[in-house]
DNA sequence: TGAACATACCTCGACACCGAGGTACTACGT
DNA sequence: ACGTAGTACCTCGGTGTCGAGGTATGTTCA
């Protein structure tokens, strides 16, 4: 989730540590802290495997920045990663929220469409939070509050994905 | 979130790694697995710790199973990580929804309104992904299909929590 | 002068995650 | 007799996470 975000950054413009470390907190910041001690051993990483370079100039008020850009392999790397997408980046909200907030850097319509329907089958399996024995249970026979709290919250939410889904994938089959 | 999880399903009652291992994939499996060199060395944590102890029984068709029973002080634990959650708990809604979904073993319902209450005030909190320097950018003026997805998707999912958690709240005051 | 804060980057060490692989037994079909 | 699948538990090793701490410069305010 850190490495696609930080080559969906660099894929608009290079940047350096300290700015980028801004964005990806305003992106995932707010449902997970983005520690310095996380992301500087995953530019390292990125850097080793050639997807990136890095390039010092004079700090604008303080220490000297390095700034990162993307390489070729780089590029090539994010797209790849958002059209072959890991299962847990299409099941996890948060890695999804992710890879879409970056989708649009894949150039091709029909490769954007098909990331998407894998999202809409995933959605359409049928799946509960909550057993008895095998049997899922519904939201109206919990007793509970909250797991119904649960159960209701995540079905307003695949409805509102559903629907959004559906209109986004006619418009993108419609363009090609 | 997978300790909180254990710990939530032995306060119920006791159970061998195994089947505590479907009723963990049963409820966050559908997200992301729950592979058994996780799950294994987790036990092995919380035994360490004294929160949970193990019988072994022989098993019912096959190895002998390992009896998994919370101690006191684990239930204990339990009561007090669903009661003073670590922020994390509250922000990120895959694991506050395995809060939510043993929430109810927390016996006091002002204590469990107090949960809920940190995250009416998350959620409050003026949150967008995406912005311009300094200024969040509303659904409308994305032209970004994905990144508008996002946005609309966030702010249903939003308004549902936030009605669920508001009549929620009132029957819980009201029980006070 | 001095404290506080922002910019900008870094290492270290403890620990959690998890794919791959192993062990051992039962049950069922062919 | 053999393969496959399910039950039931485990270790190993590579890698990612992240709190704590360190280094250095510039600005702001008392």
């Amino acid at each position: 989730m850190l490495e696609l975000a930080i080559l969906g950054f660099l894929y608009d413009t290079p940047l350096h540590g300290y700015e980028l470390r801004k964005r990806l907190t305003a992106l995932i910041g707010h449902v997970r802290p983005v520690p310095e001690s996380t992301l500087y051993p995953a530019i390292k990483r990125l850097e080793k495997a050639g997807l990136l370079a890095r390039e010092t100039q004079p700090g604008a008020t303080a220490a000297p920045r390095q700034v990162l850009t993307l390489t070729g392999p780089g590029r090539a790397q994010l797209r790849d990663r958002l059209a072959s997408p890991e299962r847990a980046d299409i099941t996890d909200e948060n890695r999804w929220f992710v890879l879409l907030a970056f989708l649009r850097h894949l150039p091709d319509p029909s490769a954007q469409a098909d990331v998407l329907r894998r999202r809409l089958v995933f959605l359409e399996e049928p799946a509960s939070f909550f057993y008895e024995g095998d049997r899922p249970l519904r939201a109206e026979e919990m007793e509970d509050p909250f797991r119904r709290g649960v159960l209701t919250i995540a079905r307003a939410t695949g409805e509102a994905e559903l629907g959004w889904l559906r209109t986004t994938l006619e418009s993108l089959d419609g363009h090609v």
